[in-house]
DNA sequence: CCCTGATTCGC
DNA sequence: GCGAATCAGG
């Protein structure tokens, strides 16, 4: 008879950490994603991918916050270790939203370069993901980004606009990540984020940019001739 | 108030 | 090992 098989036990409670997944999560983290916004990509929580990225031992970004953490014997007088008390949730097992993934998968993909269309950009993958494709820097650290959805226009330049941005900066220190045989892929987005056909272009990008020549080309429109 | 990430701790 | 809950800063 059909048996139900041995190792059932797991449900679909967690997260299906594959060798996909994790890549993707490493590749996101690297690119200097939010996690609440690789989370969304990857439908699951901020938690699970801080959590997650931690336990893959992946590099810490800049924290908002203070280091909670102060060397050990250290003035611990005055200042009291305040302890969050264990006051957590005993148990807070919500109902678990399956049909809950296809719902917002209502984004478009990076249509192929249109002929009039001046604005070849994916319609609105994400965004955050708007913010690194606006920025070629991918800084890694010191995103200074005030709000994903609070990007005023900013103002072509007059004329004679080098497309050449100011201080690429990659910090590739090669150290913590980064094999070796990883240098700077194209990370223009094929597919929808979420799905297991998603992927990266991983061509090699142009210097300085995030993409390569192709879909620098079409990442990046030319600012319209401003004449008076 | 919103956002962010880090850490903790129950499962 | 996983992730909600919580904490903490901007």
């Amino acid at each position: 008879m059909g048996q139900t098989g041995p190792d059932a036990g797991q449900r679909n409670r967690y997260m299906d950490w594959t060798d996909e997944t994790i890549a993707r999560l490493r590749e996101l983290w690297s690119q200097g994603l939010s996690t609440a916004e690789i989370g969304r990509q990857l439908s699951i929580t901020k938690n699970a991918v801080v959590g997650k990225a931690h336990r893959l031992g992946l590099p810490p970004r800049p924290s908002p916050i203070r280091n909670r953490k102060v060397k050990d014997g250290e003035t611990p007088s005055t200042e009291t270790p305040r302890r969050k008390p264990p006051t957590r949730k005993p148990a807070a097992p919500k109902a678990e939203a399956s049909a809950d993934l296809l719902a917002e998968k209502t984004e478009a993909k990076p249509a192929a370069a249109k002929t009039d269309a001046p604005k070849p950009a994916p319609a609105k993958p994400s965004p955050a993901l708007e913010s690194i494709m606006a920025s070629p820097p991918p800084r890694p650290v010191a995103a200074k980004v005030d709000s994903p959805a609070r990007v005023a226009p900013v103002a072509p330049e007059p004329r004679v606009p080098p497309p050449v941005r100011p201080a690429p900066p990659p910090r590739f220190t090669a150290s913590i990540d980064r094999p070796a045989r990883r240098g700077p892929s194209c990370c223009w987005p094929i597919g929808d984020p979420g799905t297991p056909g998603f992927h990266f272009c991983g061509a090699t990008p142009l210097p300085g940019k995030p993409y390569c020549a192709e879909h620098a080309a079409i990442a990046y429109v030319k600012i319209r001739d401003r004449r008076d």
